[in-house]
DNA sequence: GACCAAGCGGAGATGCCATCTCCACTTCCG
DNA sequence: CGGAAGTGGAGATGGCATCTCCGCTTGGTC
């Protein structure tokens, strides 16, 4: 809905609720676009008083906006899960019917792996009953299409399906989740490998992208993190 | 170190301090059994209050008698720990190489898949600067030589590395992780297609032993959890 | 330029939950 | 049977996120 750089500051609420004043409404934008950052780059989990503060606002401004986390996520997700969508849609125009699955798959795994709360939103799924469910509901048939075209093409192997295509981002995204800091990139790595467990048949392996962790890399991976 | 039958009730503690008096030792046990379970089923992040009550002693006992998680968990893993290493060790023997690295592959995923608490233990490996950590530093020589057994006999793809194998397990048990009420060996689905991505080449893929999620399973997946 | 509704900020109330202590009581065992 | 060892579990402690409240500021209108 809302495009990034809109022109138009205000209107857009509800028929019937009057608009925002105008400082009120810069805050509200300014939020969005803290909560967007943050979500990014550290979860869904980041508390709204984190969000005002990075906003430079108060945490009541923030509360007085969007009553709780799930209306700020919709805020900010909302462009974000359409665009993939629509790329999944168009993927399905792509002349050679893998190379478009295999773009998309590349393309969502990056997504997926730059932003934290695209992730946690379409593959966690905790954040439930919203519009956001509604969304992956959309992505999953296109998916299902994509995977289609390639079995008939031949050259995906014919037992994958829709359901299959989101649980490998969650893997990948597991990957991304803890080599964060030591290898942002690595999940290409495993991308790439399970991309070759997907093909029909294959002479050579396709060269991984990334190599891999080296020892110390690696336990400095398996130290991080707790929870999520 | 502890046989999990062991006949010998006390000794086993550090030279110089005297032995537990029986009705002690027995609820030292009955701690020991009731996380090895908890953790199995809930992860490293219970509570010691439920682990003493599962255990049908008191919160004093569990936390006199461990000092923090840290000692329970190491009381719990050591031997799991152990098994796994000689697990690795064994597969060194398999006549066919191969064989022998798919074979280990497939019983890690599943020790993993049956206790998230090893998997968290030797995985994720937060809780680390413990004996658990040279446990894991055990493993990965081992897995490397499956690795490289498999590489010279041309049929494990050359570019996979020792640090590879933990980040793949890990991968799949986040699928474990998000389908355990649902499917719970959906991973022999995801571990299977990995493996194929291993393989130096192949014609057909290998089948995949466990059919994909339906939508409503795959909604429900998505639904559960939010941490850990 | 003055008025007031709308908005602001952020200290702190509230609630939750895990860790760990303490001590009056019970049990073991020599 | 006596004293040392062990027990249990209520509650103290501390951390942490959510959300409220109200005295103060600001925008916009006449």
């Amino acid at each position: 809905m809302r495009r990034r750089t809109a022109p138009t500051p205000p209107a857009e609420s509800a028929p019937g609720t009057r608009p925002l004043r105008a400082d009120a409404e810069r805050n509200r934008q300014r939020l969005i676009a803290a909560a967007r950052e943050l979500f990014a780059r550290r979860g869904l989990g980041v508390t709204l008083d984190d969000i005002a503060h990075h906003a430079g606002v108060g945490v009541g401004t923030a509360y007085r906006r969007f009553a709780n986390r799930e209306a700020l996520v919709e805020a900010v997700f909302e462009d974000q899960a359409q665009a993939l969508i629509a790329r999944a849609e168009h993927a399905l125009d792509h002349a050679d019917p893998w190379d478009g699955l295999a773009e998309f798959f590349q393309a969502s795994a990056r997504h997926f792996a730059e932003d934290r709360g695209l992730r946690e939103v379409l593959l966690h799924g905790t954040h439930g009953r919203t519009r956001m469910a509604a969304l992956r509901e959309r992505l999953t048939p296109a998916v299902g299409a994509l995977l289609v075209r390639a079995q008939e093409d031949g050259r995906l192997r014919d037992d994958v399906e829709a359901t299959d295509f989101p649980l490998i981002q969650l893997m990948l995204g597991v990957v991304t989740e803890h080599s964060r800091e030591v290898a942002p990139e690595l999940w290409q790595r495993y991308s790439t490998l399970i991309l070759d467990g997907l093909r029909a048949e294959r002479a050579a392996p396709t060269p991984l992208p990334h190599r891999a962790l080296d020892l110390d890399e690696f336990d400095q991976t398996m130290a991080r993190h707790h929870s999520s």
